[in-house]
DNA sequence: ATAAGTATGTTGGAATTCCAACGAAAGAGG
DNA sequence: CCTCTTTCGTTGGAATTCCAACATACTTAT
């Protein structure tokens, strides 16, 4: 339990809270903690949330999947990040995506209207957490919007030239590594594994980029 | 300066305020009208924002060019909608897409920390004003996801059949009208005019709809 | 009414992607 | 060490898209 509270401690949804009031403010948001194995649906398409997740440890996966069998990644979330709460705050009434354990994972859930409205004890936290919140959304919107900038490419290769670069943008470096397996590169980039891995090769081949296994460097 | 005070006191932004007190409101947030014409730039991609906006009249299309120059909507906002809050409250450097006027339009700018912040008059409306914001972006999130879900298709069918079945749900009919023409809907769904052209007619040999200019009927 | 400009539908060939299948390489587990 | 499983690269043919060009409405301005 130490190491989870670190985590939060340095969570954005936190900034601005006193450390040693966290694990009250916690209480007062009657937080759960639930661990779910690798492979575990955490929210399904279709049903209704009023609660939002973070990432304690492990990391989860934002996707949806056609009756075509074609899986499409939106997002991925890591320790510390939140899911969820956009839905849950649009108060929509069928979630339009599922959320995935890619591994075993804890993750720390909320009621999205306890958090929002101001409590009954007159706790002070509530203005200061849902001006974070609003900062995580806002954030989200960009970060979907430059994926759509990457996704609204027409071909794989563009694609790939578009997530490569923001990807050394966010590195800071020509140097990095990408979290996803071919994959699910395919499935967040919207094409077919074969021919990314193909044109994988044809970038290589005309030296654009040097690639071993997830480790990518541009030239 | 009637009917566009008539547009506010029913924008979501707005809800839960008296409209009696919108006058005092607005000014508290000094908030400023600019009329565009018909293909003006009201932000440019790369500048750094700290306002967002309110459509009273006209509309604005948000918008990516590459450097092909391959045009993408990213979204089109009409009469009492915002604009831009998601990236003024994320607080990023520079804009990543630019926002037009597709028509004549008045719009309303607010600076996005005036309305955060609880102001030195000690008028109640901010708490209420930051968590219509919550609203707001998280459903343009929703929408941002479903949009996804369109063109995250990998054929031009799939996309236009996709796009046009969440146009139907969201008329609740099997009529309705879009707000695009051709070239725009094919830059919002990411797709070669042509083909997309070329794909409706097939479509519509199909006798899956029938189309006569922007009214489209799923049979 | 005429002319100019814009929007839309159509078409043919080049380029690209999709799909299925296969084999090689890397890991996991016994 | 071997087997089983998963991941990844490659390939060939079918399907689709892209691109450029052109023809036909439809609009707008003069």
């Amino acid at each position: 339990m130490k190491n989870k509270l670190d985590i939060l401690k340095s969570a954005a949804l936190f900034t601005g809270i006193e450390p040693s009031q966290l694990e009250a403010l916690l209480s007062c948001l009657s937080a759960n903690v639930v661990r779910y194995e690798k492979g575990q649906t955490v929210f399904c398409s279709g049903e209704t949330i009023d609660r939002f997740g973070i990432v304690l440890s492990g990391e989860v996966q934002v996707i949806q999947d056609d009756y075509y069998g074609n899986r499409s990644i939106l997002a991925q979330i890591g320790a510390g990040n939140l899911f969820g709460e956009s839905f849950a705050y649009a108060e929509i009434k069928a979630l339009p995506v599922s959320v995935i354990a890619t591994m075993e994972s804890e993750l720390l859930f909320i009621d999205c209207r306890r958090l929002a409205a101001p409590c009954t004890k007159a706790c002070g936290f509530h203005s200061r957490l849902i001006q974070n919140m609003l900062h995580i959304v806002s954030r989200k919107n960009v970060s979907l919007t430059q994926k759509m900038e990457v996704t609204s490419k027409r071909t794989t290769r563009e694609k790939l030239l578009a997530y490569l670069s923001t990807e050394a943008k966010k590195a800071g470096g020509n140097c990095f590594s990408i979290p996803f397996n071919r994959q699910e590169l395919a499935d967040y980039l919207f094409v077919e594994r074969s021919a990314m891995s193909a044109e994988l090769s044809k970038l290589r081949d005309d030296g654009v980029l040097s690639v071993h296994k997830n480790e990518f460097e541009l030239l």
